[in-house]
Formats: structure tokens, sequence, C-alpha cells
DNA sequence: GGTTGAAGGTGATTTAATCACATACATCCG
DNA sequence: CGGATGTATGTGATTAAATCACCTTCAACC
């Protein structure tokens, strides 16, 4: 149960379904929810765990991915403020275990919500049916588009595409060529050729865990390339 | 509107959502749904279209797949009998554009209900809601593991698995291997040699537009292997 | 100052994708 | 019946990716 008002404020800003709901259905929500901390490096879902409960994502970041036998991995997508960890609702829904594996990157704060009450609400309150199915369906896309880039595209591309996604705001990114091939579902060493590829040709430059954009221009043109 | 009762009870049969329903509403579904008749090959939605209906299929199947600039193609799911093409109802209740290509297969028999029932009668009748929730939950977990199949698993051992998921019924497949091609995302040339190299083993045999399998176990045993 | 672990580099090999044709088979039409 | 046409399949050569094996470099910490 939710009962600090401060934090129902910031809970009712940083998701909009609140606001649009009723009175009624805000104190619903506020009983049956909790507010959670989880630390960084935390697993929230395992491949194959039940899912008994929704997470709305009020600070941080977790990351969910997929892990192969022999060590691969690649992001699925990530879930930031605002949003919640949809796959559990999927199979919240669907009443199957969890596909994938959901890990906390950051501090993390959340409110959860126990799946029974995730289940009833949907078809009793507009704005929370509203919310939960708009999750799914941009997740499924967003999972679709994941996979076109996969099958169809050039490894090349997809990192600087990576690179400009990651690299829009900041130019100097802290992060290991490993992290990158995690995310791209790739190995470590193709990440490490493709980056001194475009180390040579003056777009980036590397340090030890850092990397440098210097020409982000010809990067997009790479990412949007037909390749 | 529907209003032959023969056809009200082959919906209701193939769709256990309507058996759950209130009698209320059977009676706003049929009055809002229309049957269609679709021919092989029709285009149901094209990449970027707006999705105005979703449709429950009744019989005949639908390829929902991604199309590539080179022409290369990957099979996201197929829609069967009692399914819906929720990429649809995705897009209805997210109101994005479809993300993919959906073409029918076969002669195709479907109920359409046009994108405001869709999304109104999700937080009004319970039964409609799981309904729908239920099948983009399923998309979901299904898209993830294609692309968990494409990222991590070899050639050989996608193209035994296809093999063995479509030859559990009949050993005689009547397929081209452009068609096995385009569901697996790769190029003809790669599923000729894989198929070449499984004759080879002895555990299939081919004639133009045709493939017999001969052992399933040893397909098999290669589909579950750790490659 | 040396040890340890993580990050990154690199050659060799295997697997997949692409390109460029060649061949085989089926159907249809004169 | 025999050739024309189009689809299906075969195959070598090349490029791109993934895998394996091992090396070097750097930072942190006793």
């Amino acid at each position: 149960m939710i009962t600090d008002p401060e934090q129902k404020q910031k809970l009712i800003n940083g998701f909009p379904f609140l606001t649009e709901a009723s009175p009624e259905f805000q104190r619903i929500f506020f009983n049956a929810a909790t507010v959670v901390h989880i630390p960084p490096g935390h697993t929230i879902a395992d491949e194959g765990s039940e899912c008994t409960q929704l997470a709305l994502v009020l600070n941080g970041k977790v990351r969910v991915y997929k892990l192969a036998a022999k060590g691969r991995e690649i992001t699925l997508y990530r879930i930031n403020q605002g949003d919640s960890c949809i796959l559990t609702a999927s199979c919240v829904m669907s009443e199957t275990s969890f596909p994938a594996i959901a890990i906390a990157e950051t501090e993390l704060d959340a409110v959860v919500v126990p799946a029974n009450f995730v289940r009833s609400w949907i078809t009793q309150h507009q704005p929370w049916g509203q919310f939960v199915f708009g999750l799914i369906s941009k997740r499924l896309t967003e999972v679709i588009a994941v996979l076109e880039s996969v099958t169809f595209q050039r490894m090349d591309v997809r990192v600087a595409t990576y690179l400009t996604e990651k690299g829009a705001t900041h130019s100097a990114l802290n992060i290991t060529h490993h992290e990158i091939a995690a995310d791209l579902g790739t190995s470590r060493e193709v990440v490490s050729r493709t980056l001194k590829d475009f180390d040579k040709q003056g777009w980036i430059s590397m340090k030890r865990g850092e990397l440098i954009i210097k020409d982000l221009a010809h990067l997009e043109s790479l990412a949007e390339s037909e390749n």
C-alpha cells in the first residue's frame, strides 16, 4: 500500500494513466501497489520464472535480454522510467513463464502490482487497460524491429546505428566492446574489429572502457545505408 | 452484421471467448462483425498500413513476415484457425502502423471487427479483453523465440527444427527451398546446401518441389543439439 | 612492485550470405 | 511431338560473421 502523498504525486506524474483514472481507481491502485527499491545487478525475472507481479519503473533502467548456452546474449529492449516490464504483463496475461532475463542495470525504484490485480483491472478500468495494452504493443513492435535488424542488416550498419542512438546525447560513451556485443547479439571480436575500422576512418576514437564519437554524420550515413 | 445462425454457431465453436461471453456481448459482437472471404495470395496488411479493423480467422492460414530491401524475407508467425491477426490488434491499440506484411496463404474465411469496437470492448467485456491480451502475449513470446533462434542457432539446426515441425504430421512435404528460406530468413542457396547435406546423410530425399523425411529421429536429434 | 582480472587485439578456421551463373524439370503452345 | 518459357535447384567464388585460441594492455589492489 502506498500512503505517502509525495510518492503518490510522483507516481501520478510518471504514469499518465493515473491522471486520467477516476479517483476511485487511484485509491484501489495505491492500495494494491507497493514501492520497492532494487539494487543494481539484481535479477528481476529469470528465464522460465513465473510472473506474480508487474513492476512499473519510477527511476532507473532495466535490461531485458536473451542468453544463449554458449554465453552470447542479445538485448530485447530496455525499460526506462515510466515504462513497465511488459514481458511480465504478457506472461501474467497468458499465464506462461517469462521467456527472457530481466536485470536492473542501475538502482531501481519501482511500483509493483500483484498479478491478479493486473489481470482484473484490465477489463474493469479503462485507463489501466489502455496503458498495459499500449506497452505490450510497443514491445512487440520493438522486438520485431530487433529481429529485422539481426536478420537483414550487416554488422557494421548495426554498430553504426547503435552508436548514433547512444551518441545522440553524449559523444563520449562509457561502454565496453563486450557490452555492445551483448546488446547487439554478436561476439566481442566482431565488435572490436568493426570499431577498429570506424577508428581508422576517423569516425571514433577509443580508450579502455570509453568510446568517443568524432564524426556522427558519417556514422549516421552508414546507419541509414541500404546494406 | 452476422445473422446466419449456422455462421454464428461456427464462430462460437471456433472462438471460446464467445462461449464465455454474456448473451448481450454476443449480440453486440455479431452486430459489429462481418464475415469476409479472401482469396489466396491476397495482401491483408502491408508494411506501414493503418489498421482499421481486426480479423479473426475462421478457416485458412495467414503468413506474417518481414521483407528486406534486397528481397530476403523472414516469417514472424502464422495465423491459423481460431487465431487473430494480432499485430493488427497491437497497432489498433497503440495506434501505430503495421510493422510487417500479412498475406493469405490459402483461401480465407474471416470475421472482421472495426478498430473502434476492438478498442472499446477491451475494457468493457472481460472475455474479449482476455482473448485479445492472450493473443498479443502469445505473439510476443513467439517472435522472441524466432529472434533467439536467428541470433544463436546454426543454420543446419534451424532447418532441422523446421523440418521436424513441418514433418510431425506428414513425412512428405510439398515445399520449395525458396519457401523454406523465406520462412527462416536466409537465402535459398544456404537452404539448398543444408538440404543436400541432409540428403547425403540419408535423412531426407528430394524431388522438385517435394521433400520426403526418411529419418525423423536424426533430424530431431540435430534440432535438439546445443549447436 | 608484482599479481590479478578485465578489456581489447589478432590470426586462423568455420559457417553464412551474396553473387554469378549453370542445369533440370514442368507446362504450355503451336 | 518438340521447342519455348519459367520456376526450381546446383554450385563455385567471394565476402562477411562467428568461433577458437591465444596474446597484450591497462587498472586496481594488496
